[in-house]
RNA sequence: UGGGAUGUAGCCAAGUCGGUAAGGCACCAGACUUUGACUCUGGCAUUCGUAGGUUCGAGUCCUGCCAUCCCAG
């Protein structure tokens, strides 16, 4: 008899290809999640023409306590969150594997572009076969009781091939386009959407290079260090947010280079991994989700962990996740301070 | 009021012996992207404070006017 997989569908393609994947080994179950006022009508017309049962879950009341609430007081603490890690932790990765077990699912499935590997009696999300579409990053918190019971269908097929096979199924979401922008704030403004919420934000100066006046910043809310568009400061080179000062109210710019850093340290780190690590080892490393892994040396010191970059990494931004790797193998992730 | 200087796109700013408006920043549009960013590509002055003049041709030469700044006092 075939095992049961319960997967996420969002109604995207990748997740309606992966669930079509899932079918010739498993018993598959489609569930939508309403996270946020999203539609499940794609989801369920896709399951429909697989010929898959599906269901929708209420899930608004948990994303708000976990992912909602925690994106605005981190933003109104001048950091820059990353909800989709907690959102994996959370919701995908938890609240999933208890509707799995209500339903009597053995395993959980998602269209993450990720592979499950194993090293020694352990299991870790490794880089997806063509990285160019890797999306282990946002995986970096996972636990192995998380792990044990998922699945990654998409690991090993290029974006290219899974919209091909969409096509081939007649389905309607295949040319659908990927999914971007924060989930819940569907125009992207997520300033004005913490603004909706907690009223504006005080407004304060911007301190140039040279500790000069810059002029009225929107509000701290507005910048993460690094950035170096939007500020609508004509200067006479390129300035970018290198630090965002909660006490004077201030935005501070920096020239080029001014953003970079090579010692990046990250809180509440979480390993893959249930064995004890060493104290301090060698590692590639990530300081955020579109960009390659470079090398560092990693010490860790309690919760938290210390990587010594061996090139400087430009924008190293507060609230972001500091994700290590071993070749493909996520190690671990934790919130740079 | 006398002496000096300057006035080129939203900002900064090139512009040679007059020959038919560089560049940077900002901004806008695309690309990239399951977060915020970065990055990349493309767009952006028929016009050079203004009114005349010289010239085949003026941002570049001449004259008047206007504006701003500095030094005198």
């Amino acid at each position: 008899m075939k095992k049961k997989v319960l997967i996420g569908m969002s109604g995207g393609v990748d997740s309606s290809v992966a669930a079509h994947l899932l079918m010739r080994d498993y018993d598959v179950v489609g569930t939508t999640l309403l996270l946020c006022g999203n539609d499940d009508s794609d989801a369920r017309e896709v399951a429909k023409k697989l010929g898959i049962k599906h269901f929708s879950h209420d899930a608004r009341e948990e994303f708000e306590t976990h992912i909602i609430k925690n994106f605005t007081s981190e933003y109104l603490s001048a950091r820059t969150p990353n909800p989709c890690i907690l959102c994996n932790y959370h919701i995908k990765f938890s609240l999933m594997l208890r509707l799995a077990d209500e339903i009597g699912a053995d395993y959980i499935a998602t269209g993450h572009y990720a592979r499950l590997g194993e090293f020694e009696g352990e299991l870790f999300p490794e880089r997806a076969l063509f990285d160019e579409k890797d999306q282990t990053y946002a995986l970096c918190r996972l636990k192995q009781w998380q792990l044990r019971r998922a699945l990654f269908p998409l690991g090993d097929i290029p974006k290219t091939e899974v919209r091909e096979i969409a096509r081939s199924l007649g389905l309607s979401v295949a040319e659908k386009s990927d999914s971007q922008d924060i989930c819940f704030i569907p125009d992207g403004d997520y300033a004005k959407y913490i603004e909706d919420r907690f009223g504006p934000q005080p407004r304060g100066r911007f301190r140039g290079p040279h500790g000069e006046d810059l002029g009225e910043h929107k509000g701290l809310i507005h910048y993460t260090v690094g950035q170096r568009r939007g500020l609508g400061i004509p200067y006479s080179e390129r300035i970018f947010v290198s630090r965002l000062d909660r006490e004077k109210n201030e935005v501070i710019l920096g020239l080029e280079g001014s953003q970079s850093k090579s010692k990046v340290i990250a809180r509440d780190f979480s390993f893959i991994s249930e064995k004890q690590m060493p104290e301090s080892f060698a590692a590639s490393a990530k300081i955020r989700y579109n960009q390659k892994a470079s090398p560092a040396t990693v010490t860790r010191d309690g919760d938290r962990v210390i990587a010594e970059f061996s090139k400087p990494q430009r924008g190293v931004s507060p609230g972001q996740s500091l994700v290590l790797y071993d070749g493909d193998r996520v190690i671990g992730g934790g919130l740079i301070e």
